[in-house]
DNA sequence: AATCTGGTCAACCGCTAGTTC
DNA sequence: TGAACTAGCGGTTGACCAGAT
């Protein structure tokens, strides 16, 4: 049994506000006050409307003091702070900018503050782009003859136990992600147990459960992260993947997709598509096509960079016994996790 | 002048939390 | 205790407008 809608629809009025309308609405308010139900009062007033509408239109704009457009420099800074620290709570943001409404906040931090901060922060970033540049191609070559890992050793077992990272469970701690040094391991698993923060009570399971019984080290390369954030951007259909030869695969990064709309790692992996652009010349990646073996989505927009991180980053099995029947290292998968620092 | 495109913002929708009975 | 209901919230939609083509 479906919930008895709030109005009868069939008979309310939509769209926008006559001035009849408010001044009715208004005029009802200020006399008697809302009387502590919205749903009763458009039949009280004799408006054709919805009570969730009218209490839309009196919060938003008929309410005494209520100021629009016209945001002051203190308030777009307050804004950001607070969006940064607690993120689209746009009544508690509200509350904070005496005046101003839910709505109207939203509304300017979609439409303007958003791309005045990006265009900021996108500035900044090109400009140390710029300096890096020169030093990322042989930066990336340096370390993937580090991370190359002999065939030998590949047909050993992969997963050489040293050191179990922590499963990420702590909240997330208010630091952006400028403030992490994407060169340096120790800043990297800090910024992706900040990611495992948003980790979800199954994902951790599964996590916690993979790690018990292969506990591998896990060195995260900066590019690694970005691939990462490529791909939570066009995530995965599922946790479990399926490599060239059948072998069922776990992917250690499912759990992030909640993050795709995640500002600030859309803003890291914008701010650092030149280096992406590098390192796709530097591997020779014209375009990255989905292999036939793989679990893609039917869009074609989830393709290249963002698929193969899928393959690159899907590694371990989930299940013990597959441990004897691991990707073999002609599996296409498994040779580009090398490149990774898969050890 | 007509059409297209992108920005803005009021309003709606669906969901959750809280309250009442 | 749980069903019924409302208030409130955040995401999304769509109408409108201005500037570009």
């Amino acid at each position: 049994m479906g919930r008895a809608p709030c109005c009868d629809k069939a008979n309310v009025k939509k769209g926008p506000w006559s001035p009849e309308e408010d001044t009715k609405l208004k005029a009802y308010i200020e006399q008697h006050g809302t009387g502590g139900n919205w749903i009763a009062l458009p039949q009280k007033i004799g408006l054709k409307r919805c009570g969730k509408s009218c209490r839309l239109r009196w919060l938003n704009y008929l309410r005494p003091n209520i100021k629009h457009g016209g945001f002051s420099e203190e308030e777009d800074n307050i804004i950001c702070s607070l969006y940064v620290s607690i993120g689209s709570r746009w009544s508690i943001i509200a509350a904070q900018l005496p005046g101003r409404t839910d709505n109207d906040i939203k509304n300017y931090w979609n439409t303007r503050l958003k791309k005045k901060l990006l265009g900021k922060q996108r500035k900044e970033q090109q400009a140390h782009a710029r300096r890096v540049s020169s030093l990322k191609q042989a930066e990336i070559k340096r370390e993937c003859q580090n991370l190359m890992v002999p065939a030998a050793v590949i047909n050993q077992n992969p997963y050489q136990p040293s050191e179990i990272i922590s499963v990420p469970s702590l909240p997330v701690p208010s630091a952006s992600i400028q403030d992490y040094d994407l060169n340096n391991q120790a800043s990297l698993r800090s910024l992706l147990t900040k990611l495992g923060g948003k980790f979800s009570d199954q994902h951790q399971q599964q996590y916690t459960t993979v790690n018990s019984q292969y506990p591998y080290d896990i060195s995260f390369s900066q590019d690694q992260v970005y691939l990462t954030c490529m791909n939570m951007m066009n995530p995965a259909p599922a946790a479990m993947a399926t490599t060239a030869n059948g072998c069922q695969s776990f992917n250690m990064f499912q759990g992030f997709e909640s993050l795709a709309e995640d500002h600030d790692l859309i803003e890291l992996v914008s701010v650092n598509q030149q280096q992406i652009d590098a390192m796709q010349g530097f591997y020779g990646i014209e375009s990255m096509e989905m292999g036939p073996g793989s679990t893609g989505t039917s869009s074609t927009e989830s393709t290249s960079w963002g698929d193969m991180s899928i393959s690159s980053l899907v590694y371990s099995p989930l299940v013990s016994d597959e441990y004897e029947g691991m990707p073999h290292p002609q599996d296409v998968g498994f040779q580009e996790s090398r490149y990774f620092g898969m050890q």
